[in-house]
DNA sequence: TTGTATGCGTTATCAC
DNA sequence: GTGATAACGCATACAA
């Protein structure tokens, strides 16, 4: 009883005694096909339940209609607010994301780079991980000519179009905001040494202390490697063994602000009097833990958004022009000032 | 001096001046091609960068080697757990995954579902939005012969292969710790009447009141529309001004539980001593908010990864066999006690 | 207004 | 061992 077989342009075609083009034709609406054809057509296609062959007509356009991402990993609220704005707007333009993990590691990096190209993608956005920056693998995206959107985690050696905030100002304005409120003696559990960004947030620490003619003390600041909860647990408990008197924390991001928030509250040292604490990133916990976390509010959703959008731009002046359109875009942060440093 | 065009097998071939079959064959590693011949061109297709077009294989061989996946929003700690169980394991068979979100809205996930029937991917994951049960759309991609697998937020009444917990269970163990702590008078802030697992969930609270012959007050149940930190913060106020005696506070969601203890805390009410809470998922958030809430723990990385491995059985018995396999797989989940429950 | 022919890149069949 | 040929489903240039 049952169809088994998947409707085509040529099923219909046979059903009705016309050729595969007028049937191509009527379904997408050219005017040189008769009304009388079209509408018999679009009642065939209607019974048949015909939904074109995407892959076919892929084939034929060359274009995928399909984006890739690279993130470091999805189970994290900022790369998964970038996920959904890149989704949200690919969406709007009737593309498809593809959603691939470099888990940190810069092996699976380029493995997922292979991939997306040996899928033909119409274009990548990539968040980098923290083990690469101009590897090879990237110059073989822009050698292909592959539109190539990079989003916060950049390379500043890669020639392309990215989406980022301003790191360093947005650390400067989180480190002043300490300062303001009376801080003298700072510390910075700071990122990774590879990645831009955590490069970014320790010039603006140290801009600000500068700022304040405050000295700059390297021993002040402690180094993250898997920028996690537990290291900002550790760092603050060493921090706070190395340096008893000191009285403000900046944390590279939310995550490490609330292990060091619970190590301080673990050890009954009040915040923010004792030490105020500010993290980076704004993401939901921060509003909801005690005290509430001061910190920076990172637009994620936005960013992604932004990304598509650019990549657009990109896929399109690579169509028409022939080259890339190399933008840098870069979105507005807030400081958002919660009990960890209102004094 | 670049050469801009894609290679593909008929550039290696004409390099060579051998047939694309021989070229096709070589690189598949056939062994009716002479080692000489297969060498060469292994050396050209490295120095011209070649990788295999994959449309046009997806194109031949009817395969897309693409999975779909449907989810009310990835920006939720357990869905996009979720995603990353589904993406690695697809990555480990060499499938890619599209990420579609229907933003718990019934015609966005119909027109999603329609997308990806008509991007013929090679299957479909689908955790279903409050809204839907047995829609119309879904019986589509049964009839289609699409492998089809729902996760976690299900519909009883479709035939397909299932990955979920046992939520009726897992509430019943929830409700009855509360109890063994002492609670008597416990509410349930419960999700909307129509998804499957907020129904479960409140039978599971029922049959654990009913155990302990509790008599079940309707008026203790507040359901959530959205299900979100708002409802549960507004609920647990509106609960503590209807049922000033209240001790336990069963909420349908470590978001909802969130916005419970914040309310508490604001008002000073004593956790656990006046009002035990115990939440449900085990998000990150729960163990570093205080105080720290005890929750079910949902696993949503293992429900991924099962479903992808359910949904590869699908696509194999579909090929093989032209039928389904409908298996339905239950996962454990855990019982978290942490602070808000230990008296 | 309709239809014919061609090609996209790959793979499978079958002949040489 | 090798290669000519067809086929997948669709879109387009062009012919009728």
């Amino acid at each position: 009883m049952k169809e088994s077989k998947v409707p085509t342009l040529k099923s219909i075609a046979e059903k009705l005694n016309i050729s595969v083009t007028t049937v191509s034709k009527a379904l997408k609406g050219y005017s040189d096909v008769s009304p009388v054809t079209r509408q018999k057509v679009l009642d065939i296609a209607e019974e048949l339940n015909y939904t074109p062959n995407s892959i076919a007509v892929n084939f034929r356009t060359k274009q995928s209609k399909t984006i890739g991402i690279i993130i470091p990993e999805v189970v994290h609220h900022f790369f998964s607010s970038i996920i959904n704005g890149v989704i949200e707007e690919a969406e709007r333009q009737n593309y498809f994301v593809i959603i691939l993990q470099s888990n940190e590691n810069k092996e699976m990096e380029k493995k997922q780079v292979e991939l997306l190209i040996s899928k033909r993608v119409d274009g990548i956005i990539m968040s980098l991980s923290n083990q690469s920056n101009d590897e090879d693998y990237l110059k073989k995206i822009i050698d292909r000519n592959i539109p190539l959107v990079l989003i916060d985690k950049i390379s500043k050696l890669i020639d392309c179009s990215k989406v980022i905030i301003d790191d360093k100002k947005a650390a400067f304005d989180a480190v002043n905001h300490l300062i303001n409120i009376g801080c003298k003696k700072i510390a910075h559990i700071r990122g990774p040494l590879n990645p831009q960004n955590s490069i970014d947030r320790f010039l603006g620490y140290k801009t600000a202390l500068d700022h304040h003619n405050i000295p700059f003390d390297s021993s002040l600041v402690y180094p993250c490697k898997r920028v996690c909860y537990e290291e900002g647990y550790d760092f603050t408990k060493q921090l706070m063994n190395d340096h008893p008197d000191v009285d403000g924390i900046f944390a590279i991001t939310d995550l490490v602000a609330v292990g060091a928030l619970t190590y301080l509250n673990d050890q009954q040292i009040k915040i923010p009097n004792q030490v105020a604490v500010i993290g980076f990133s704004n993401w939901f916990m921060s509003s909801v833990i005690s005290p509430k976390l001061s910190t920076i509010d990172q637009p994620g959703f936005k960013m992604g958004a932004q990304a598509f959008l650019l990549l657009k731009e990109e896929m399109e002046s690579m169509r028409n022009a022939g080259k890339r359109v190399c933008k840098t875009i870069t979105l507005n942060t807030d400081l958002i000032i919660r009990e960890s440093t209102s004094k």
